[in-house]
DNA sequence: TTTCGGGTACGATTCAAGTCGTACCTGGAG
DNA sequence: CTCCAGGTACGACTTGAATCGTACCCGAAA
């Protein structure tokens, strides 16, 4: 019940190159504006996306956000949930997760 | 003599998606890292970044961050200069090209 | 235990992107 | 004029990424 914590790259770690080709993915990128909107930073399970695609391409993406180290998975066996790791991307990239909500509804758009 | 300018998206219209592909490629990047540690903003030849790749590739790849809206050319037909859009860029995305510095040396790596 | 929904593993397919070879264009230098 | 260096156009090749089909795993609930 406890749920395994699947581990990402180190906070000093982070490639940007990587960062970006999570981010240019438009699915992607959806996912980790509307985790940056959520100020809470709560975990939240990967289903609740209503992303238009298979699960099996949704392992793919979310699979690809954690090796980027975006997110946190935290694997519950029959269920999976991710949280978005804001200190560390802040901390090594700041102002990146802001940008996000240039384009999505919701998020703090600047005008 | 006076070069045409080929244009690129407008500034209202740079699109998230597009920047992040151009700047996942590594080339890319570490032309616009260039541009943007230059707080000079001047005028700079296509052919001064030592890019380890063939012409007719840098061609392709300078034709990217145009289209992104990252870059001007300028094409004097027989070379071609580049100029960072970056007035443009901040006012879209602001603190996009200051990320770039954190992994260029020469930029403003944060320490 | 069986059932069921969510998730993964593996493979196949399709498509976009990076790369370069060949040929050609352009403007300046000689 | 010719020559030359920088740049482009077109096509081909190759790799990687996104997607899905089939089969299987896991934990909770009936």
């Amino acid at each position: 019940m406890a749920g395994k914590n699947l581990v990402g790259p180190e906070a000093d770690a982070l490639d940007l190159g990587a960062v970006f080709r999570a981010l240019a993915d438009e699915h992607r990128r959806s996912v980790i504006a509307r985790l940056a909107a959520d100020h809470s930073d709560s975990e939240r399970g990967c289903n609740s996306f209503d992303l238009p695609i298979s699960k099996q391409t949704q392992t793919h993406h979310f699979r690809v956000l954690r090796e980027a180290g975006l997110v946190h998975e935290i694997d519950y066996g029959n269920r999976k949930g991710i949280r978005l790791r804001r200190a560390d991307i802040e901390r090594r990239f700041p102002g990146l997760l802001a940008l996000l909500g240039a384009e999505s509804p919701g998020g703090a758009a600047p005008r």
